[in-house]
DNA sequence: AATGAATGAGTCTTCATTCAT
DNA sequence: TATGAATGAAGACTCATTCAT
């Protein structure tokens, strides 16, 4: 009980955080502001996390966790084959991404921090509160969690037929990533409805779930020339 | 003579800004350290750039300035098909991406700002001095430069039979880029070879690229099998 | 019992505090430490000790009866002169410091608060929590317990003819008193070999002793011109 | 010129310093009362120096001169024997410490340091920004200029007879101080005229410069054998 | 006796920016 | 153009202390 009244606490930091967060950026928010959303003192919210990097980390984690729900709920999903699962991820993805920017900011912030990680000469660029972070180290953990279930869709739809045999399962999944969070990223800018230039999201969105598929179709889907609806968006 | 002075003057800073703002990147880079790297004082920095932010854009448009000149190189080439400008284009962008991964951060943070810039409802979240600057303006005006070229390729590709008639050459463009961009922002993460995870930089691009290939390929390219090579990289 | 075991938890964060005092100094000492190393709360911390600086008023307190204890010792000991028991004290005096600096800290630091305290234009600049600290009232009572028993042993050799006669028993003791508290000051700052300077410990302290030996030799000593060996230590 | 006004605004934040230090310790002045009381910004306050360890350390720097100029003032003048310098030490270095009290607070700090600093074991416990600042490091090569004026007075002693020749000079000169150091930090407690103890700064004085007179006098001062008095104070 | 969540005043420190010269 | 001393707002973080349970 104890214990549920500290988590308790602890979620509202969090949550007061992601709003925050979202609406100002993580550097415009103060860790005055956070207490003072929060109702609580400022003192309280370095009992609950070490330094405002550690309450970001906690946020980031809180992301990876929620996308990974979402990977899990496409892959969970019965009589669909690996190419329509990943033709709702590309969906699910940009829903998510919709649905809570603060997220996708963290979780593609946590990649940026992984390259400088990932090679030892950059390493110690890494600000030392991430590093001590108890919720980096468990996104160390959890990183490539995603990644495991999206290269089970792609293994999937290979042995389903709706993916082309020859496709490598890693190699092709983390391009399919790739195209989504790039996607991601060009949205907005891409969307500037000026000049020449007139792609906005609803045109851009289904012509690229289509060059996704006819990417990875198999033979299979020769018979099926119509784009695959996502089932869950 | 007095102007051509002025402009080496500000090139010298701008060089010695993108300078720290690799190697420590932009929040940890202080004025002051612009200054004294530059062998100036920081009033001289003041009178060549506004504001941090103002210097911040003004490395932004040189990174589109540059980018601009390797879309603009590829597409010059003779005698290539549109499909093989775009492979090169792939391999460009991450070759440019390694020489200067600055460029590539503030390519992305301008695209970020643009996504809010283009809400109506999320434009004020922008710094107000970004709005203010001079090189933030200017940005808006080439930032669908490299866009327009790689449309072009794509029709010319399209044209030239190396890429499938059927594709629209803007959102066709727009999804090879975000497929660059991601994996640009994927690269790091994922190479961490941990557990089942096994992919690497040299491993995935090959793979990466021929997907790409795929996606796009016309019948013409049916004769040639064999991945088209870069011919720049 | 219940007095033996509220005796024993205060004695246990005692030692606890004085244990981190010793290896992090008071400042840099927290008392969320010292509950967490004596496996206690911090509420409880503060229901033996009224504040932090109670606290370090009572290790300041036991650091006092401690010394007092060195100093008994010396003098219960059977069959020496004064002269052989302040040569003791000194070597004892020593001996306590370095197994326990904290201690002679502690010390030093009580002598300086009674510099203020003993001077009324100055008094108000002690914090008001030491003024109103129970253990800083015991140590105004006991603080010259050591004076008192050092007097004796002045006295205690001018009447066994081993210090000159003339001396002044109080003035004497509490010169000695001083040079020994000087050396342990500075033992270290001066042991540093370095350019010219080269006393060390090893070398000072038996000149140390035989000066200090030789400013209050009476006559019994010519026929012993040796140094005089402590006994204790 | 401009280079005068530099040091004189680095002089007076330094003063301002040394007045709030003595009044209210190191601990209560807050760097904002010393910008406020100098009247200046607390951000030139930092301009000057580093952080609040380095004032504090340039105020030792500025102690260790002064007492330094004390030390020569004494050994230039003309006509005194080894043993009256060390006489006017006494009292000089009495009077020094009456004149600011911070100053002597300061050197006894800094020999504290220098404690744990000449211990492999204990230096990693001193505060990296005092390792890092200037002013420490100016400290480390001064530290010993006023122990070797005081061996050189011993030395000079030993010459004309004032000083018994079979003392070694370093030893004595350090025994010296140590026994001033410690008069100082013994002064106050011991004055407290309460109780058996009866010693005050006013008898205890002479006695103890007497005391040490004994425990240098070489054969020459068996004529005089008064008090050498003090010339300077 | 004992807990530990909660408080909030207090401080150091940073740094973009300005302006007198 | 050029300098660099000066500003001051802003923010992260600490920690002794309290109090409801």
């Amino acid at each position: 009980m104890a214990s549920s009244a500290r988590e308790k606490k602890s979620k509202l930091i969090l949550d007061v955080a992601i709003k925050l967060f979202t609406s100002k950026g993580y550097m415009a928010t103060t860790m005055d502001e956070v207490a003072k959303t929060a109702n609580i003192s400022k003192g309280l919210t370095y009992f609950y996390f070490k330094n405002k990097e550690d309450l970001y980390m906690a946020v980031t984690k809180k992301a990876f966790d929620e996308l990974k729900g979402v990977f899990r709920d496409i892959f969970k999903q019965k009589g669909r084959t690996g190419l329509q699962m990943l033709t709702d991820l590309a969906s699910g993805y940009i829903t998510f991404t919709k649905a809570n920017r603060m997220y996708n900011e963290a979780i593609l912030n946590f990649m940026g921090i992984m390259q400088l990680y990932n090679n030892e000469l950059t390493r110690n660029q890494i600000h030392h509160l991430i590093l001590e972070s108890e919720h980096f180290q468990k996104l160390l953990d959890i990183q490539h969690d995603c990644g495991r279930i999206g290269i089970q869709m792609v293994s999937h739809g290979v042995k389903d037929g709706s993916i082309r045999p020859e496709l490598q399962p890693e190699v092709t999944f983390y391009t399919i990533w790739a195209m989504i969070i790039g996607y991601e990223r060009l949205t907005g800018p891409v969307g500037f409805d000026e000049k020449e230039i007139k792609i906005h999201l609803d045109n851009w969105k289904p012509g690229f779930i289509k060059l996704m598929q006819d990417m990875l179709k198999g033979t299979i889907q020769a018979q099926k020339p119509q784009v695959v609806q996502a089932s869950l968006f």
